[in-house]
DNA sequence: ACCTTTGTACGAAAAGTTTCGTATTTAATA
DNA sequence: TATTAAATACGAAACTTTTCGTACAAAGGT
């Protein structure tokens, strides 16, 4: 679709690396990398120029203090986060939360606990209103 | 990430027709890359293109009988949905449906009677435990 | 001081996606 | 039936994203 509006929507392997981040908070590529190989192999170059790339879009952002750089996601998790859902709700579910929510829900084993949390976003919303 | 795992993961552009499709039932290239230009301008022969490789890859079957091929969406729209929200929640909410319902649902606003349609919905998962 | 390890920089190949030009075929119609 | 209009087929250009090779720099240990 040529997505990237905004300039700094996360292509598949940078959001792979965001997630790292806000995981671990400010790491190396070293780390990353180290991360990353635990589910698939990535050579160590291929993840530091991806790191690189995403400093140039500035989504992230680095210490050079020390020999081996430090990276920091610049957007909090959950600002990226409600992004990314809005441009996905947005290309494949015509604009409706809920559709997406019915289709989350529909599909996917949620506990008790998380129908919970569910049920009260819901009740505060309805508060709102 | 390089997604595309079973080999039927729509690109975006991909995308876009096959909600054309799901929403007008079978249809001409013509008439989809019509629609497409009324909100931003595509040659038809990208259209062509698009809808060819969509039939390669078996996300599309079309009847050749007319000149004027008709095509039609292999996998129902619910079906065809509910993969797209896996892999999402499997690329950006580490596996957890909840995490994204409430991003969806925090962000956007749903009305009343939305939310009472999520509530049923649960309502009836927590029956089936 | 030297050599090995570990890191960054960077260009470019490889792979995937989108776009379009051109050739050709088929159908309508004058 | 000759001309024009409308489709499909298909290769390749243009872009984007991912991957990696190679060069070079900085530390660390012997």
């Amino acid at each position: 679709m040529t997505q990237n509006q905004s300039q700094l929507m996360p292509t598949d392997a940078e959001l792979e690396v965001l997630q790292l981040l806000w995981e671990h908070g400010e790491s190396s590529v070293r780390f990353i990398n180290d991360m990353l190989n635990k589910k698939r192999e990535v050579g160590y170059t291929t993840t530091l120029k991806i790191m690189q790339i995403m400093n140039d879009k500035g989504l992230v952002v680095r210490n050079t203090d020390q020999k081996s750089h430090l990276y920091r996601a610049v957007l909090q998790e959950n600002k990226a986060k409600t992004k990314l859902v809005n441009e996905f709700i947005s290309n494949a579910f015509n604009g409706s939360a809920k559709d997406l929510v019915m289709h989350a829900l529909g599909n996917h084993q949620s506990t008790q606990i998380e129908l919970d949390e569910i049920k009260a976003l819901i009740q505060s919303l309805e508060k709102k209103s």
